[in-house]
RNA sequence: GGGCGCUUAGCUCAGUUGGGAGAGCAUCUGCCUUACAAGCAGGGGGUCACAGGUUCGAGCCCUGUAGUGCCCACCA
């Protein structure tokens, strides 16, 4: 029997250890249809807050809806600790620079410390009944994970997507490493705009540019108006003089100058902007780079040389003024391109890297992209968004240490790559050599292994690939391509949702998945996003957990629209707590009644319980099609709300016939536990997918005819009781007017109606005749008077026993 | 400045082809009813952000404005 009262944390850990033992989770291929979710590995250098809870948790309710749909779900966790993030969390733990603790010792120290992270990581997740095999889980950073991303690299050299170019690429230097586009984040900051006076050579007139960053002076290679700014087009093809470093560049044309923006007139140099590196490439300038590799003036720039960028911008100004050359100096807040590890800005710098080309393919990556199933939909508008507008080609290589090692060498002489060879993987360059002794290309037998290491996201981008085992022997090639789903929170579609299809399409040619789900953020409060560096997540899920169970926590993850942010809310918990409590009280009542059901075939329902199946059946219908578009809240809404209905009416209904066989019948009774047993199973499967603990203790109590419910089978009922659930509303409205009568007059609902008088349509009387012993045994009439009318229904008279009431 | 969302009761949120404005919490009033007082029944509370437009009819469609969120651009 079902205690009396529901001990959450008791049960589930009974659950959590049964399910383990039972291998209930486990993958295994079989004859059944699979689907795959690629799920987003954490960072393991982060916190898991509630953000985390919510959106792993209703990708997590997914595998449990398509397992109950008969699917074999591969449902792999991983973790993310490749990289830049494990290394400043490392940093972080020993006060120590990575460069300071020596390359061996602080890659040991990150597997060390990630290792110990996953492990709470893992906790976590189990906790919140996460039905994944972890016997499938991955990490970024492992050998295995290593060979199949240096098998990548080396794909797609052979097919050509990749290239080793010197080339500009942004630049970190708090970070010392180049980084990609997408590692971007903009940021305000305060700053100066210097109003600087320039001359030209051949006539010696006054112009005027306006720049935020006047440290760029000896960095100038050319002053751009444009030829169409007839304040201004009679400049080009002069010479400018520029002030204080006394050099001479040609004034050139060019339709990208706004004319409106500053004084129209803009310096080139290399490099301080995008736009810069364009005309670089479009006007064939020279080169001219100042910065060193940590953000310092280089030595070879005259009186600036060695300053930090800053100090060389406020002396470079002092000297403008002092040199009489500056108009006018504002103050300005602007947005700057920061590094979204560490906040700083961001420089450019010129040096070898490696790319994967993107600018060649985008019309594929839009093709791909319109392949994909994108829930919601408008979320593939960002997704096009983001590629329409990309401006550079993928640059992967890191100058850090605790990543994948790219498995090349270069010619000591001719710095001709050396690709290890695909057996050979992995590979780690600093310690493995060459299987050639010689270059093939001028002979010498000497070469530098490539001390950068990849980029996290070229990494991560082939998750499918390390889920699939990719070119191993036992792989599951065949049943994920594609995968079935990816999900992920809207912030990372362009970088993980978009490295990835890049991947996929070059080493496939295919799209990586069939769907892809975005969840929304949780807001700490209205218009507040939860940040580590606001601290504003207060609540710990751990603690969420013990104070108020896992399936309450799942119950909160689970409400809202898909892609929509939510507030995180106490009373949601507050809801399902009762909600919970609702369920297993009602269980409690349902086991009761059936302590002497015997299931067999019977199809000769009572009214109230054909329309009672009947509701079921709609509201199934429509759960059903909310959770195939992914929407796991909106499923839940009309599940909820059809339980408590199922509670407060039906269940009203049919107790007095569960408990009164001698004034009923046995075989009413046997319809309304009929009716119940079928019920409950099917609201335990549905609710299953939400409350796995709960409905699992319920369903190993009442039913145990399976391992688990969570290996049941949804299957739709096949009764057709349209007729009888519009009628049955009725009714149902006219018990509840009745039971109103009684409140409004201050009575209990159990006081007896002497006499009802009401007038119902030919329909209704037919339905209320069908139903006329339930109906009465609800509001315990002694009389009813029925009249004929033509509207559905009309209460003239309730006429109520109020002798108790008065004493 | 651009793309995509959001703005509905005091609070947290639903509202799926345009026709009834809803749920939970909070609040008020009753009720111990052979599962559940962590409950049951009932009441009050909303110019559906604002302004226009389309329509017989708009929370829903169109245009604009404001606030807010994610992403991007803007470093002249």
């Amino acid at each position: 029997m079902l205690d009396k009262k529901y001990n959450a944390s008791e049960k589930e850990k009974k659950w959590l250890d049964y399910w383990k033992e039972n291998k209930v989770y486990e993958f295994k291929r079989n004859e059944k249809e699979v689907y795959s979710i690629d799920t987003p590995p954490p960072t393991v250098s982060g916190k898991i807050h509630i953000g985390h809870i919510f959106s792993y948790t209703q990708t997590e309710m997914l595998a449990r809806y398509k397992r109950l749909r008969g699917y074999n779900i591969f449902y792999p966790f991983g973790f993310d600790d490749n990289g830049l993030p494990s290394e400043r969390l490392v940093e972080k733990e020993q006060g120590k620079r990575a460069h300071e603790i020596g390359r061996e010792n602080f890659s040991k120290l990150c597997y060390e410390t990630t290792d110990k992270y996953e492990k709470d990581f893992q906790d976590l997740f189990s906790r919140m009944g996460v039905s994944t095999d972890w016997n499938i889980h991955y990490k970024t950073v492992s050998p295995s994970t290593i060979k199949i991303s240096q098998k990548s690299f080396l794909d797609l050299i052979e097919k050509g997507h990749l290239y080793h170019k010197e080339s500009p690429a942004l630049w970190c230097n708090e970070c010392l490493t180049s980084i990609a586009q997408a590692e971007l984040e903009t940021k305000t900051i305060k700053t100066t705009f210097n109003y600087i006076n320039f001359t030209t050579v051949e006539d010696n007139e006054t112009f005027t540019i306006a720049t935020t960053r006047p440290e760029l002076l000896p960095a100038i290679v050319c002053v751009f108006v444009n030829p169409n700014d007839e304040k201004h087009k009679h400049l080009i093809g002069k010479t400018a003089h520029i002030p204080v470093i006394n050099v001479e560049v040609p004034i050139m044309g060019d339709e990208k100058v706004e004319s409106d923006k500053g004084t129209g007139v803009v310096m080139c140099c290399t490099f301080g902007d995008q736009t810069d590196i364009e005309w670089w490439k479009k006007y064939n300038l020279p080169l001219k780079y100042i910065f060193t590799e940590n953000g310092r003036i280089i030595d070879s720039v005259p009186i600036y040389g060695g300053l930090k960028i800053k100090e060389a911008r406020k002396k470079i100004i002092e000297d403008l003024q002092n040199g009489g050359y500056v108009v006018k100096i504002e103050d300005l807040e602007h947005e700057v391109q920061v590094h979204e590890r560490c906040s700083k800005e961001v420089e450019y710098s010129v040096m070898k890297q490696w790319f994967i080309d993107i600018m060649n393919h985008k019309e594929d990556f839009i093709r791909i992209g319109n392949e994909i199933k994108w829930h919601p939909s408008y979320m593939h508008a960002r997704y096009d968004e983001w590629v329409n507008n990309i401006a550079w080609d993928w640059c992967i290589s890191r100058q850090r240490y605790f990543g994948v090692p790219f498995p090349v060498w270069y010619c000591k002489d001719c710095g001709e790559p050396i690709f290890a060879n695909v057996e050979d993987l992995p590979v780690n360059p600093l310690v493995d050599k060459p299987r050639i002794d010689k270059c093939p290309k001028c002979g010498c037998t000497e070469f530098d292994p490539e001390t950068d290491v990849m980029d996290t996201w070229a990494t991560s981008s082939i998750t499918p690939l390390i889920n699939m085992r990719y070119g191993e022997d036992e792989n599951y090639e065949d049943i994920l391509k594609p995968m079935s789903l990816r999900t992920n929170a809207s912030e990372i579609i362009r970088t993980w949702d978009f490295y990835t299809i890049v991947k996929s399409f070059y080493h496939f040619g295919q799209r990586p998945w069939d769907n892809v789900m975005i969840s929304g953020f949780v807001m700490a409060n209205k218009g507040e996003k939860i940040s580590k560096s606001k601290g504003n997540s207060k609540h710990e899920p751990i603690d969420l957990i013990n104070n108020y169970s896992a399936d309450v926590l799942r119950y909160w993850a689970g409400t809202g629209r898909l892609g929509t942010d939510i507030v995180f809310s106490e009373e949601t918990l507050q809801r399902g707590k009762k909600l919970i409590n609702k369920i297993w009280n009602v269980s409690k009542f349902i086991e009761m009644h059936l302590q002497d059901y015997e299931d067999k075939d019977f199809s000769d329902f009572e009214y109230v319980d054909k329309w009672i199946l009947g509701r079921f059946k709609q509201m199934e219908k429509s759960f059903i099609d909310y959770l195939e578009e992914y929407e796991v809240g909106l499923a839940l809404n009309v599940l909820e709300k059809f339980f408590w209905e199922f509670c407060d009416n039906y269940i009203e209904i049919v107790k007095h016939r569960l408990y009164r066989p001698e004034e009923f019948g046995d075989i009413p009774r046997y319809s309304g536990q009929k009716t119940v047993y079928i019920l409950l199973y099917k609201l335990l499967q549905d609710f299953s997918i939400y409350f796995p603990f709960l409905t699992e203790e319920i369903f190993q109590e009442l039913y145990h005819n399976n391992i688990s419910i969570h290996k049941t089978q949804i299957i739709p009922l096949e009764y057709n009781f349209e007729k009888e659930m519009g009628l049955g509303d009725k009714l149902i409205e006219i018990i509840s007017q009745a039971r109103g009568a009684k409140t409004n007059n201050n009575v209990s609902l159990k006081t007896p109606i002497k006499k009802l008088s009401i007038g119902l349509s030919e329909d209704l009387k037919e339905a209320l005749n069908m139903s006329i012993k339930d109906f009465s045994a609800t509001l315990f009439i002694e009389n009813i008077d029925v009249k004929d009318i033509n509207k559905d229904y009309e209460i003239y008279d309730i006429e109520l026993d109020l002798q108790d009431n008065e004493k």
